[in-house]
DNA sequence: CCTGCGGCCTCCCGTAACGTGAGAGTCAAG
DNA sequence: CTTGACTCTCACGTTACGGGAGGCCGCAGG
C-alpha cells in the first residue's frame, strides 16, 4: 500500500534491484519499512535519499563517502543541491576542456603537427611541474619539426596525403593572396575560402560543423603552435583566416 | 634514451604506475620496448595510444571495449577523434540536464512541493514506459497537493518557513499589482522586485547567481508545475516574472 | 483448492580495475 | 661502492556491483 517495492523503486530510479540490495547492505540506503513477510518498502524520504546519492554516485564519489556526506547532520538538503550544481558546473567544464583537446588533437593529426607528451596530457595531469618547459623547448625550439608532415595514423596512401596537402597549400594562399589585395575578411570570395576550407577538412578528416570551424579559426590565433604556420607566411594572416571563417560561418546561419 | 619510463608517463599522463602495469598485462597497452634489465620504454605510439584509452576511460568505457575499439584495423585515429568529440558532447548534455535537475529540485524545495518518483528521477531513467501517467494523474489531478507546503528537508524552525513563506507572498504580490497596473516588465520598479526575489532565495536557500535567477524565470514558464502556481495568480503573470527576472539580469552586467 | 508465474527474499561466488605492499634487482650520483 | 630512487614480478585486498541458486509470497486462472 503505502511505500514502493524494490523493483518499482528500481525502475524508475534507472538502476537495478541487486543494486538497491547493495545499497541496504552498506547502510546506504536502508528502506524506513518491511512487510511482514520481510519485503522492502521504501518511503518518500528514502527517495530523497537515493537521488542524493545518485546525484553524488553520477559525479564519481565512492558510496562509503556518500554515506558520510549524506549522514553529516550539519548538512540540509538545500546544502546539498548547492554543492552539487557547483560539483556538476565542474565537470562540465573539466568536459570541455576534454572537447578543445580533442579538437587540438584532430588539428594536430591534420596539420601533420606532433606534440610533445605534456601538451597531449595537458587536461589529464591537473599539476604542471613546469620543469618539463626545457624539454619542449629543446624539441620544438628552432627546428622545423613543426612544419615536418609526418602524421602517424590513418589508412590514407601516400598519394592521398600529397593531394590533401597540395589542396590545404592552394587554400592557404589563396587567402594569402586576397590578404596581400587587402580584401576585406567578411567579403564574399573570402568566405568562400573558409568555406571551401571547411568542406576541406569535412572531405578528409571529420566533420566540420560551422561551430567547430569558428573554434579552430580562434585556435589558429590563439595556438602558438598553429599561429606560427600562418604568422610565417604573413604577418595578420592568421586571424585574418579566423575573420573570414567567422564571417562564413556567420553568414551561413 | 629512446622512450619514456613507467614513472614518466605515469607523471604526465596523471596515472599510476600501477595503471599502466595493469594496462600492459591485459594487453591494452604494452609498451613497444623493454630495457636489458626488463624495464618497460614507451614511445611515441603508445602514447598516442595511451591518450585514446584515456578518453575512452574517462567516458566511461570498460578496458575490455576499449582494447576492442582501439584495435579494430577498420578504424583510423580520425575516427577515433571525432567519435570522441561526439561523445564528449552527448556526457555534456546529460550534465547539463543534470544541472537543470538539481535546479528544479532546489526551487521544489523551496517552494514547499513535491514531486512524484516520476519526475524526481526523470533524469536518471532513460527510457519513458508512459505506464505511469496516470499513476501521477491521480497523485497530481484535481488536489491542491501542489500548494500544500510540505517540505521535507532542512532545519528551518516553524516560525521561519512562515516568515519565509510569508515575504514569498509578499514578492508575488508586489508583482502582481505591478502587472494589473500596466507596469513594463523591465521597468525599474519591476526589476527591483526581481532582485528582491533573487536575494530571498539567496538569504533563505542558496546562493542565487543572475544565470541560475534567469534560469528559474525559464522554468516558472516552461515547467507546468511552477507555472501553475503563478498563473493561478493572474493568467500571464508567470511569463512576467520572467521577463522581469531577464530584465534584473540584463541590467546588472 | 491447487497451480502457475512473476516478484521478492537471502546467501554466495564472480568480476573489473585497480590499491597496496613484499621481496628483489637496477641505476645514476656521491 | 654504497645509497636512495626507481623498477620488476608475484600476490592478496577492495569497491561496486552482476548473476545465479534455492526458497517464500501473492494473486489470476482452471
Amino acid at each position: 500500500m503505502a511505500g514502493y517495492s524494490v523493483g518499482q523503486v528500481a525502475a524508475f530510479a534507472g538502476v537495478t534491484v541487486r543494486t538497491l540490495h547493495h545499497y541496504d547492505e552498506i547502510g546506504l540506503l536502508s528502506p524506513s519499512e518491511r512487510t511482514a513477510a520481510g519485503y522492502r518498502r521504501y518511503a518518500e524520504p528514502d527517495l530523497d535519499r537515493l537521488q542524493q546519492v545518485l546525484f553524488y554516485r553520477e559525479l564519481g564519489f565512492p558510496l562509503e563517502e556518500i554515506t558520510a556526506i549524506l549522514d553529516d547532520p550539519g548538512v540540509d538538503a538545500a546544502t546539498h543541491l548547492r554543492r552539487q550544481h557547483e560539483l556538476l558546473r565542474r565537470r562540465i567544464a573539466r568536459l570541455e576542456a576534454l572537447v578543445v583537446s580533442v579538437e587540438t588533437a584532430m588539428e594536430a593529426a591534420r596539420m601533420g603537427v606532433s606534440l610533445t607528451p605534456e601538451e597531449r596530457y595537458e587536461v589529464f595531469g591537473e599539476f604542471r611541474p613546469e620543469d618539463h618547459a626545457e624539454e619542449a623547448e629543446s624539441r620544438w625550439g628552432g627546428t622545423s619539426a613543426w612544419v615536418e608532415s609526418r602524421r602517424r595514423t590513418s589508412s590514407y596512401s601516400k598519394a592521398d596525403w600529397e593531394a590533401i596537402k597540395a589542396e590545404a597549400g592552394g587554400l592557404v594562399e589563396a587567402w594569402h593572396a586576397l590578404f596581400v589585395r587587402g580584401a576585406p575578411a567578411g567579403s564574399a570570395e573570402v568566405t568562400a575560402v573558409a568555406e571551401r576550407h571547411r568542406e576541406h577538412i569535412g572531405r578528409w578528416f571529420y566533420e566540420c560543423t560551422y561551430e567547430i570551424h569558428v573554434g579552430l579559426g580562434e585556435m589558429y590565433v590563439a595556438d602558438e603552435r598553429f599561429a606560427r604556420n600562418y604568422e610565417g607566411v604573413a604577418e595578420g594572416l592568421a586571424a585574418y583566416i579566423r575573420d573570414s571563417i567567422a564571417a562564413n560561418a556567420a553568414a551561413a546561419r
